[in-house]
RNA sequence: GGAGAGAUGGCGGAGUGGCCGAACGCGCCGGUCUUGAAAACCGGAUCCCGCGCAAGCGGGACGGGGGUUCGAAUCCCUCUCUCUCCGCCA
């Protein structure tokens, strides 16, 4: 969420920054509403300081034994002026604030001007992407030939797009977690929480994924509850409404599942593991001062990259462009990883600096050097995503025979085992 | 799911209709004393919003929301959460 006071107080600069990314708000009504509405506040206030004053003569009056019937009509009469008042405040507040929410981040100065992911720029790559004496297989091809997953049978259990991981295939994915939050634990210093995978609405609306992205997201109605996307909303969530007391930076790291409606998404370039309805991703999310936010995220990105260096995966960094980034985010990096049988880069990971937009709505705060109550910033970054993860383990690692040598990095969490071999 | 108890400032804990934003204790900040520290003593300190260049003025907040009343931390309703007991249960 804008802060209004920064509307106020550079409408033509908010407007401009927001058509960078393809949005355009009637800046000239928000404010009129918002004039409309701190004149209602004055005038509520007024008669409530008067009314204040009255009521405290009528305490003296009694007090002295002195008829108050004509005060107190008074006294009664200004009430309700009042409650007329402070309903047409409720109102005006409630529709700018759902106005307000509406509304998405300003991008931060260092992004590129763009409308779409073709103006994203890469900012780096990393390892070689080696060719291949024979044609690449597919991860869909090789995790049958290996037994990893069964996508045939997974349909019958919720239909397609949530897989079904056996044998090798689920072992790798729990040594995957393991090895990536040991990592971000031991050596980027995170701390590991294990939240909810169900969160309510006002999470939601924390985080930013109310009230846009409410058609992609699994809702529980019966309960006013919903299945999160990703641990960024609970993991965020965990300092709503609090005024942080402990130093900062908290760096946090959470491996969930997550599930996506993707509705629409359904068809082409989505086989196998590569667009899904339930995915396990570790996420790392930090709360920290707003003057070291930028800074945190270039870690933050590093500390991603780090996960995929470990495994030798080939990657490239991508700057988003202003009308790719999503929603909440003032900066965002994507991390790419070279799928050779699928012939294309995969996105793994997305590293955003939000500023202080979610800890508006989330009301996040903490005591700054001065002691003044400030909102935070928040980032998170996912550390990585493993369905794609793993695509780019299988295909990058497949040999003539059809066998997969995995990483050196993850033999230990694979009980020693070198390389995945085809079922018998 | 049923029955009961509770929710007050950073923490503990008073306060049951009218200068209560809130006694008191702890903790915190500043000062006096001290070679330094501790102790003791003195002083200070909540947050949000509106108006104002500012000094400042005003409004609101005692878990959330609503109500009664001229006036609510205090009375009523409701929701949430915590605790105790019972039931159910991986």
């Amino acid at each position: 969420m804008l802060d209004i006071k920064l509307i106020r107080e550079n409408p033509a600069g908010v407007r401009d920054r927001l058509k960078t990314r393809r949005c355009s708000v009637d800046i000239a009504a928000l404010l009129e509403l918002d004039e409309r509405r701190r004149a209602a506040i004055t005038e509520g206030e007024r008669l409530k300081s008067q009314r204040n004053e009255v009521s405290k003569k009528i305490g003296v009056l009694k007090k002295a034994g002195e008829d108050t019937t004509e005060i107190q009509h008074q006294s009664r009469e200004l009430g309700e002026q009042i409650a007329a008042r402070d309903a047409d405040v409720r109102s005006i507040e409630e529709t700018q604030h759902q106005w307000l929410l509406a509304i998405p981040n300003l991008p931060h100065e260092s992004v590129p001007e763009g409308e779409d992911a073709t103006q994203n720029v890469v900012v780096r790559e990393w390892g070689l992407r080696h060719d291949f004496s024979f044609t690449p297989q597919d991860h869909v091809a090789l995790s049958e030939t290996l037994g990893l997953f069964d996508f045939e049978r997974a349909a019958r259990l919720a239909g397609a797009g949530f897989p079904l991981a056996t044998g090798a295939g689920a072992r790798l994915k729990r040594a995957l977690i393991q090895f990536m939050l040991d990592m971000h634990t031991t050596q980027h210093g995170y701390t590991e929480v294990a939240p909810p995978h169900i969160v309510s609405t006002a999470a939601m609306i924390g985080t930013g994924q109310l009230p846009k992205m409410a058609a992609d997201m699994y809702e529980l109605p019966a309960d006013g509850l919903w299945l999160i996307p990703t641990a960024e909303v609970p993991v965020t969530n965990i300092y709503r409404d609090e005024i942080i007391r402990q130093p900062l930076p908290i760096k946090l790291v959470a491996q969930t599942p997550c599930f996506r409606r993707e509705a629409g998404a359904a068809g082409k370039g989505t086989r196998g593991l590569i667009r899904v309805h339930q995915f396990n991703k570790v996420e790392l999310v930090q709360f920290v001062p707003p003057a070291t936010s930028y800074a945190a995220l270039d870690k933050l990105v590093g500390d991603a990259e780090n996960v995929l260096q470990a495994l030798g995966l080939p990657y490239r960094v991508l700057l988003l462009s202003s009308g790719d980034m999503s929603f909440a985010a003032a900066k965002c990096y994507d991390i790419e990883l070279w799928a050779p049988g699928h012939g294309g880069w995969l996105e793994v990971s997305s590293c955003s600096n939000f500023e202080s937009f979610q800890a508006r709505r989330a009301n996040i705060r903490w005591k700054n050097a001065e002691g003044k109550n400030e909102f935070v910033h928040t980032l998170n970054g996912s550390g990585v995503a493993l369905p794609r993860l793993m695509v780019a383990i299988l295909e990058n690692g497949q040999q003539a025979d059809g066998s997969v040598v995995l990483p050196e990095a993850l033999r230990p969490y694979m009980g020693g085992l070198e390389r995945l071999t085809p079922q018998a």
